[in-house]
This record gives structure tokens, C-alpha cells and sequence, in this order.
DNA sequence: CTATGTATGTAATATCATAACACGTCAAGA
DNA sequence: TCTTGACGTGTTATGATATTACATACATAG
């Protein structure tokens, strides 16, 4: 397990251990790591938070990247399917993956009031899932599980 | 648990059944089913499937309702607060509830195929989220669990 | 009957996302 | 070397989803 952004952390470990991993994960698919595409993922990694589309989008147009949203829009989904970020259904928005690399199946928690997402171990939520599915005869090939309440840091405040 | 819309059932009890308990579920709560709020269930009613706001309002709209957008959006909003509908963030679209009146989280079970969503027992899936939450400090307070596949019909004929 | 809160209608606009096409670059093969 | 084709990026335009704000109607308690 990776450091969790709900505790103090160095952040610039973060950034830097992703960004190396991100680099060795695109190399070893034959993907490419441009740019633009770097670039947005060190936007998401600058926050644990989700960012959406537009968001990035301002980032980049700011930097002398393109400000039409298809640039945002394509390097999100570059990411995504490369397994460097995940898509936030439930805020329309994206977020770095922590742990690139490592398969998984993504569960997120969203603090409603600081807005940090953090991923939390899936396996046995997931296997939990796959049974309740299976006596319905249904069989899953991908589960979104995002779950929204307090984090540690919130939750002592209220 | 109710009979599900992966198997062959008389539709008609479906909807009959579910409209009763909704009728009081709302009874018992103080709000008001009003007829566009009735029509609009009614409308989710129709198919096990999840229908987006537009595809409810255009519906509205032929039968005399307002054709603005609030009008579907606040009907599916108040559904959503009574528990008789869900929101399926993955599709931006709505689906109603097949057993109002019990608490429950919800897991969707959404197939790929067909579109058919159904609903899943999620007591123990929630119960292992809750745990790998706490792991890290998190409160859960609302889950959201998706799950894309294929229904038993669909993954027959496949 | 009238005051009040709630529901509905409507216009306008915000937000999120994609289709389609043009241009540039780079590398593999004729 | 030249060409060709794949890929990435830029840009225009548009589509799809959702909300704000305000006006009107309507039910019910007092």
C-alpha cells in the first residue's frame, strides 16, 4: 500500500514515485508519454483531489498548451486507459492513481468536505460483489465503488 | 428480495406492486406523489432499464407536462430523496427503485448488453467497504457501487 | 377566505463531453 | 530518399447533461 493521502505526508515522494512509475508503465505498453500527457498527470498529482476536465484544461491553456477541450479530454482518457488516473463518476472528474502498475480494481473514498480521494484496498469488497452478482446469474467485469463520507482529518473536526 | 429483472416475470406486478409501496412511502413521509412525480415513476416503471433525464422529459412533455428541463430533473430528484428511484452515475440516467421501502444501499448490477439494470443484496459488500475504510480512518456514509457485465440472458447468447 | 408553503412552468445559462477535420511529426518500408 | 501511414495535437462546432432564477398556480392550515 502506498502512503494515503489523508495522513502528513511528503507529497513531493508522491509526485516523484508516480511520475517514475507512470514513465516505466507507458514505456513498457509502447505508449507514449508526451508532453501534454505528462503534464496532466502532474496536475492530478499536485492535489489528491479530482480534478475535472475543464479544470485541467485551464491549467494547460495557461502553460501554452491548446484550450479546447478535446486536449484535456484526450489526455485524461490516455491516462485512464494507461491506468495512471481514474475517472471520478460520481464528480465528473479525474484523479492520479496512486499506485500505477499494480492491477486493480478501484474503490474511492471522497471526503464531502475536503474533497481529498484516496483509494482504498478492493479485494475483498470486490470478491463481496462478485458473489452477490453471481446468484443473480450476472457476471461483473468492472466494478466503479465510490463511496463519499469524512475523512480522518474531517471526520475530528465535526 | 424481489423478483428480478433478469428473469422472465410478469412485468405488470412489477409495476403494480412498486407503485403501491411508493404510494405509501410517500404517504408515510408527509411528501406528496403529485401526477407528474406518479407519471415519472410510472415512466422508470416501464422498463428495467435506466433512462436519462431528456429521454423522461420528452416523455413528460408528449403527454402535456412542462418540456423544460427542471421539470424532469425535480421529479427524479424528489423520487430519488423517497427512495423510489436511483441515480446510475456511470450512465447519467435514472432507474427506479424495485424495492422501495426497505433501507437499502444500492449495487447495480448494469449489463453491457442490454442495459438492464438490476439490483444486488449488498449488505455484505458494504460491510467489507466499511471495513477497508476504517482501515484508513474514512467514515463511509453513502457508497455508490456499479458494476458493468453481462446479465444471464447476455452472457448466454455470447 | 386568505396567507403560507410547496409544486410547477419557463427562460436562460452553466457544465460536461464528443465529433469531425486540419496539420505536423516521425518512423518503416518501397 | 521519398512516400506513406500512424499517431498526436490544435481547432471549430456541436451535443448532452444539469442548474439558477424567477414567475405562476395550487393545496391546505389557520
Amino acid at each position: 500500500m502506498q502512503p494515503q493521502p489523508f495522513h502528513d505526508h511528503d507529497h513531493s515522494h508522491c509526485t516523484g514515485d508516480v511520475m517514475a512509475r507512470a514513465e516505466a508503465v507507458t514505456a513498457a505498453s509502447g505508449a507514449r508519454m508526451t508532453p501534454v500527457r505528462r503534464r496532466v498527470l502532474e496536475i492530478l498529482l499536485e492535489e489528491h483531489r479530482a480534478l475535472g476536465a475543464y479544470d485541467v484544461l485551464q491549467r494547460l491553456s495557461a502553460e501554452g498548451f491548446g484550450n479546447q477541450p478535446p486536449v484535456a479530454y484526450r489526455a485524461l482518457e490516455f491516462l485512464v486507459d494507461q491506468g495512471l488516473a481514474h475517472r471520478i463518476q460520481r464528480l465528473n472528474a479525474f484523479t492520479a492513481c496512486m499506485h500505477p502498475g499494480t492491477s486493480h480494481a478501484p474503490a474511492f473514498l471522497i471526503c464531502r468536505s475536503c474533497n481529498t480521494v484516496a483509494e482504498a484496498p478492493v479485494a475483498p469488497v470486490r470478491a463481496a460483489l462478485d458473489a452477490a452478482a453471481a446468484e443473480l446469474g450476472f457476471a461483473v467485469e468492472r466494478a466503479n465503488i465510490e463511496a463519499l463520507g469524512l475523512c480522518p482529518a474531517c471526520g475530528e473536526t465535526a
